[in-house]
DNA sequence: TGCAAAATTGAACGCCGTTCAATTATCTTT
DNA sequence: AAAGATAATTGAACGGCGTTCAATTTTGCA
């Protein structure tokens, strides 16, 4: 049964030139002019066909969701040349905010809007999170049997570690920065972790 | 003249009606539901009067977001009470998380949104975000002065206290914390700010 | 070639923010 | 008190949105 294989690939094909479009989009003009029509207009399909593919506009915006966090993945595969704990969680920091910073757009994607979590068949299953959020763990748990962080409890420790990255580069992101004296983003981020890599050294 | 005053009288009353009835829509269905035409239906006008009193959707949006920070001031003149600079830095940093817990969607339309921001004049003059940061610049410069944060740059080191705080609650109010073990939210950032204040603490 | 099944269409529904000519209400002047 | 001017308010309309679904076209097989 050639035909039903055939049938298969074309579907996913268009499927992934749905996907195409959508990141494109995304990426082009946010999130907001990116609509359903928009998207079936690039492919040259009527609109209702993406209903064929995705549920609604929150599951390609999950798809879309899914690639970015397997490309921080692919970033942080480095780390694991990185043996001393410390070292690395230093590491996985400048990785995390470098992803954010170069895919700002993305990163929203992935960490503050609502869209791809809409689309979660249950609210506390948000895989992708988890993965990158256990990397955290891990490394801060290492820190810790290799004698650091004395006193601290490893996921009040874990969370408030991401919480500092992720404050940064999303106030970059939202536009609250222009309260800060330094007027470039990037170096205000670059030094705020700077100031928290100082403290950590110290633990 | 009594008849002009009345009128002037009676143009700032609808207006603050018109955001009585926005606060309203948005504190109980959210920004989405908070259409112009659901606005002007709970006052019984027409859409269009809204467009005699505010610019756009934006502007209302604006004017709610300058009521949080009026209620977030508020509450941080308590600080003037606390005369130790770091006792004042820590209690401010619950201050804010207290704002933020019991206010999460003005604390999103203060922090996260766009739509507050898209209503200024100038997007780099930002005065009720630059009034909370003086705030936390002027108490971490006085934990200096007092030999606190020894090797660190007061502008670095705002950034990354309000990073944390930011952080810790901007997860949690766009979802991302049920990768946690923690199944309580509030207890997760009270822990996470705990592991901070430690830290603190030794500085 | 004809027929069942699958893929695709595009009009329609009920929303949205915004605009603006037309209408209504109010104040001023005679 | 009437008429005219001014201000306030309306509501229909525009173009856009996400989504649905009966109708159509394309495809695979007997």
């Amino acid at each position: 049964m050639g035909i039903a294989e055939r049938k298969e690939r074309d579907k996913v094909e268009l499927k992934s030139r749905i996907l195409d479009a959508a990141r494109a989009l995304f990426l082009e003009e946010g999130f907001h002019k990116t609509s359903m029509r928009s998207i079936a207009d690039r492919i040259e399909y009527s609109p209702g066909i993406l209903y064929h593919y995705f549920k609604d506009k929150n599951e390609i915006f999950h798809a879309l969701h899914i690639e970015g966090f397997a490309e921080l993945g692919r970033r942080m595969q480095v780390l694991s040349a990185v043996s001393n704990p410390i070292e690395r969680l230093k590491a996985m920091g400048r990785i995390y905010i470098g992803y954010a910073i170069e895919n700002p757009d993305m990163y929203d994607l992935m960490f503050i809007m609502q869209a791809p979590l809409d689309a979660l068949p249950d609210k506390s299953n948000w895989d992708e999170g988890e993965n990158v959020f256990n990397g955290l763990r891990l490394t801060i748990s290492a820190c810790m049997k290799a004698g650091h962080f004395k006193d601290h409890e490893l996921e009040s420790l874990s969370f408030m570690v991401w919480s500092v990255v992720h404050g940064m580069v999303s106030l970059n992101i939202r536009q609250r920065c222009h309260v800060l004296a330094c007027p470039d983003p990037n170096q205000c981020v670059d030094d705020a972790y700077g100031a928290f890599v100082q403290i950590i050294d110290r633990m």
